[in-house]
This record gives C-alpha cells, structure tokens and sequence, in this order.
DNA sequence: AAGCGTTTGTGAAGGCACGCACAAAGTCGT
DNA sequence: ACGACTTTGTGCGTGCCTTCACAAACGCTT
C-alpha cells in the first residue's frame, strides 16, 4: 500500500502538542483540554478521495442519506473499513438511518481542504502536459491551473485551454506571487530533479510527480508520484504468475 | 498505498517460505528442484519496478556492482527494506561485494515478466489517451501498443504515433487473436465499466484503469487504478494540514 | 592461511491496517 | 410508550509490512 511513496513529515503517534489556544475546530462541545488528537492514518487519506466521488455520484442520483453498506459498495471497499475510516473524521452519522448524503461531502471536502481552490501549475508541456492542461478532472474539484510552463521555445506561447504556455523563468515569480501553490512535474526524467529544485526554492510543497524518476526534496515537501510503466510492469507480474500457474508450475 | 487498488488473486499466507531455512547442510533436497518456491509480497511487487529504474541508470552509468545501500539511495529506500525485497526473489548477492548490477537486472527483469514483450491496447482516445500513446516510456520497457481504440467517428482513422485509431468494435478481435493483453481504460467515467466489461468478455486480464470510477471485474482479473484527481487531493489534504499547523492550530 | 573489514541475508520485534463482531443509539411500527 | 429492528462506532484479534540488529559469508591484505 503505499506504493504510493509519500515523503510527509510523519507525525509522532504519541504525543501531540496542547492547547495553542485557537482552534476552529467545528462545534464540538469539547470538554476536555485537546480539542482533537485525531490523527487520519495515511490508508484512509488515500481512500477519502474516492468517497468523496462516491457520494458526488450519490447526490446526483438524488440520495439523500446512504448506510455504509451501500457507500462502501459504491466505493469499491468493505463497510467496516469506511465506517473505521469515516470515525476519525468524526461522528457525521445518525445510527439506524446512515449519513447524509450532502453533510458528509461536505465535511469529507473539508478535511481535504478543498474548501478553498489550490492553485496548480504544470511544469513542461510535452505530450502528458497538454493532456493534464486540458483534463477538466481538475477545474471541477477545486483545483484551477494557474500556470503552464515549458523550456521548449517551440512550446512556449502556445495556448492550451485559454492558457499561454510560458517559460520556465516565469515559474519563480508565479509561484512566489500567488501562494501556496501545488506543482505538477510533467518533465523529462533527466531535469526533473533540477525543475523540482526551483519549485521548492519558490516555496513549492506539494509535489506530483509523473517523470519516472526517483526525486530527493526537504522534509517539509511532500513528493507524490505516478508512474505508468511501473504500473504497467507490476500488471505483468501478476500477469505472468497467472500464466505460470495455469501452465503447471509452482506458485 | 493503497492503496491503490489491486484487486488480484488472493495468495495463500499460510506456508511462505522466503529463501532459506536450511543453510546448515545440503541434506535432503526437500522437494525436487523447485524454481520458484517464494511467495513475492505486493509492496515488495510494487517496488521492483523502482529497483529496475535504478539499476538501468547505474548499468548506464558504467557500474558493474552496487551494494544495498547504494542502489537503495538511488531507487529511494532504505537498505534493510531493498536486501528483504531482494531475498523473496533468491539470492543475487554476494556478501561483502554487492550485487552485480547487470545480473540482478536480468533477474528482476524475469520475475516482473518483462522477457516476452506484452501487447498493450489503449481504448478511449481523447486528451489523455493521445499522449499515452505518444509515450515513449512504454516500448522502451518491454510494452508494445498494438491498437488504438474509440468511439467518436471523428477520432476513428486518426493515425497516432503510427497507429491508426479503430473503432471500438475491431476491440474484440484484436485481444483474441494476439494472447495475452494489457488495455488501458482512458475512457470517460461513464462508459468504463461497459468498456471494461467488453474487455475482459474478450479475455483480458489486466486493465490499467485511469477513468476516475470504480470498475468492477472478475476475480481473475487484476486492475490497477491511476487517478489524477485523488492524488492531488492527497497532496491538498497535506498542504491543508502543514498549513493549519503553520498557524498554530493543534495536529 | 589467517585475520580483518565489508556487506549480505534473515530472525525477531514492533507498528499499522484490516475485518469481525457487538454494544450503543437511533428509528419505526403498533 | 415500548419493543423490535436497523445501523453506526469501535474494541480486539490477526496478519502483513517495516525496521533493527547481527551472524554468516566473501574479498583483500598480510
């Protein structure tokens, strides 16, 4: 599972720091003195997104509220699993009816911050970049491409889908003038380790990384990758062990 | 990772026997000459592919061993991690040297199937599927795509780095009469699910899915799950996170 | 040949995640 | 109002994966 590699600053289990005096946490009559020392294992992060689509398929066919047996069916997972999963979000369930359809899109959306739109930029416009700049996947979930940027001087100048492509020395003041900000690495293996090096000194920290390479950055930057031909070869694997078992050998 | 979602054949936990117990003495061969007695773990599968990366770029740097510690740094592991990956597919090794890189190529080459070159097809040639099919990084490890396939007449006879785009009724024919085949879904979310379930009438087994849905398949068939949304979603979980810590709110 | 430094391969321990099974909590029918 | 039914939330056992730590194995030097 986590193939997915993921280089987050891991938080210590144990300890987690008092009171800072302002939380904004939700409404929770929390007589205590820490508000929420829950901490949301990476497994059920990498499995919020696909609740989340769940429920958007949900609420366009008109539910209002789902058990968790039918949202783990339409999530592709068991209903134990997203209840464990769904209860350190906390309790948005009402027991003997299920959720609420929209409430709990809502609060899922929330813990993954896409309440406010992320600014995206994707850095080099070959034959992936064009698809990624032009795949709407992203506009509808709360992310907006701000930016396009290439070091071809063929490339640059372009528009793909109402935006110009611009050259990499664009990319600093970019990053720097609009906030936080998560990069999309759509370059050439050979220089995604220096592309990835500007980002992050512009003060890039999120990282998607399709260049099948393997790229080092400080603790404070999470790296996410994508990797098609891996992909593909661990689909041979399984494929082959399929083959051989079905040939006689030894499994 | 998930987390990503393979839905493969379930493999037997009970009798894994990862290299050797009996390194005492060459009594009795247990059982004759078994050529793979090794249960290989699934993370440690979805890591060989980062292991043959690495390797690739140090044969090419002129390297003829590596030790653990090396060729970890370069794939982005620890050392302990890579010598027990390394030890579900034999030993390779040799104490106090390294490995010999060419060798241990060859071999993971072999266990991940990458000696007979797999037919690939591509069904959904919109954004997305066009660059797929312009990427290089396939053919260079052992996939070669052998059919582009569409709905839409207007892509229909597009020729695409030298393939012409069919429709998606010539599909059938194409998996049966060339064996065993990969098909990556970049289809709409609407439609994957018929399309997939077309596939797999014809007789796939694999099906690298980037339509951001879930499919369902029969258990024989493996699907990998690649989506651009919920990764960028898991990097703004993150973000969110490292930002509400910045502003001192508790973890 | 023997000792020394290096590196592999692996036993063992700890952590994390998954799934079961059930009590708590709510709704619905009467 | 009350009992029966439904569904959530979660404690707990189990198994997988990771990490540590070290003995065995190898090359090199003397």
């Amino acid at each position: 599972m986590d193939d997915d590699v993921v280089r987050s600053a891991r938080l210590r289990p144990g300890r987690n720091r008092p009171g800072a005096g302002d939380d904004l946490a939700d409404l929770g009559p929390c007589e205590s003195a820490v508000p929420m020392p829950v901490e949301v294992p990476e497994a059920t992060v990498s499995r919020l997104p696909q609740y989340l689509r769940a429920l958007s398929a949900l609420a366009e066919a008109g539910l209002r509220t789902v058990s968790s047996e039918a949202l783990a069916e339409a999530a592709g997972v068991g209903s134990a699993k997203l209840r464990k999963d769904l209860s350190y979000l906390g309790s948005y369930g009402t027991r003997g009816v299920g959720y609420e359809v929209g409430e709990l899109h809502q609060h899922i959306a929330d813990r993954l911050g896409l309440t406010s739109s992320w600014r995206v930029v994707i850095v080099g416009i070959g034959n992936l970049g064009h698809a990624l700049a032009g795949y709407g996947g992203f506009a509808s979930r709360g992310f907006s491409v701000v930016g396009l940027f290439d070091v071809d001087p063929t490339v640059v100048g372009e528009v793909v889908s109402g935006l110009r492509v611009r050259p990499l020395d664009d990319l600093e003041a970019t990053v720097r003038e609009g906030g936080a900000t998560i990069a999309v690495l759509t370059v050439p293996a050979g220089v995604a380790q220096g592309v990835c090096d500007r980002l992050v000194a512009a003060g890039v920290t999120s990282v998607l990384n399709f260049a099948p390479t393997v790229i080092r950055v400080p603790d404070h930057v999470d790296v996410r990758k994508v990797d098609l031909a891996s992909e593909l070869q661990i689909l041979a694997f399984h494929a082959q062990r399929k083959a051989h078992v079905r040939v006689g050998e030894v499994v």
